[in-house]
DNA sequence: CTCCTAATTGCAACTAGTTGCAATTGAAAA
DNA sequence: TTTTCAATTGCAACTAGTTGCAATTAGGAG
């Protein structure tokens, strides 16, 4: 999906095409991965410099509300923001070695299903960071 | 499990037993549920007025690192913290009307066992903020 | 094209939490 | 008891992110 794809679905959803959020999504449309806010910030300042981070912060906020964007927190200090995909996915994190594993939306069905039938709750389990140790660093702990 | 016990678990950790620590695990203690750091700053401040929030962050976090405590953002502004229970439990929050439902960690148990047996890796999942609608917030929307 | 207004921006001040460093102190050894 | 030294604290400065408000602007109506 490109920035202009997603700039025309927040107008129909009453939000403005502003040169500062093209930017902003041009940027993470780009990026193809996680990135954080302050790498956003880096990387449309060298076309824009005078861009603010508020703008860039709430434009964030904006884009995880609207469900085009999965923020996450990897423990590295700032957020992680990505572009949602569908079906979405998850991210398995080595505590010790720091290795990342991707893994699809399907391993927490049961636990969806268990919570809605009987908590009658309808859980949003998108895109999370699960930490623990992968298959070498069990071996060596 | 009282102050004094998880200060002596912690001296045979190889970590001091200090007049702060004591102070800060005894508001924890007393506290039974969740709660925030500058609560425990608030808190323990009413007996002594000196306490600096580095010494409560730092010790927050050696608890965390320990197993004693669990810390969970519940989306508030500030994370909160709790006693770590066993065997642990999850809270489900309503992103509508806030909501809080307790499960207790089984409803996991099928993703634990999936992903240690396709990926080989061995999950922390304790003591998570599950975001969703509750039954009547469903039936709103 | 001009006017209007609510949405958005920039800014500065703020909150939550972290970090580097010098001063203090717990606790173990002598 | 005194000495010793690493662990811990307080402090001040810092980072990530939020917020209130005045100024600007997108975009629709006339
Ligand atoms: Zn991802
Ligand atoms: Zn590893
Ligand atoms: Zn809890
Ligand atoms: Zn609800």
């Amino acid at each position: 999906m490109q920035p202009t794809e997603f700039l025309k679905d927040l107008r129909q959803r009453g939000h403005r095409r502003t040169p500062q959020r093209e930017m902003i999504l041009q940027v993470i449309c780009e990026c193809d991965g996680h990135i954080t806010a302050d790498e956003i910030i880096t990387r449309v300042r060298k076309r824009y410099p005078h861009l603010n981070k508020s703008a860039v912060y709430r434009t964030l906020n904006l884009l995880v509300q609207t469900g085009f964007v999965n923020p996450t927190d990897f423990g590295s200090g700032s957020v992680t923001y990505e572009i949602h995909r569908d079906p979405h996915h998850h991210h398995l994190v080595c505590r010790e070695c720091g290795k990342m594993i991707e893994v699809d939306a399907g391993v927490f069905a049961p636990v969806e299903r268990k919570l809605r039938d009987e908590y009658a709750f309808a859980p949003d389990l998108h895109h999370f960071a699960i930490f623990g140790l992968c298959r070498k660093c069990q071996k060596k702990g």
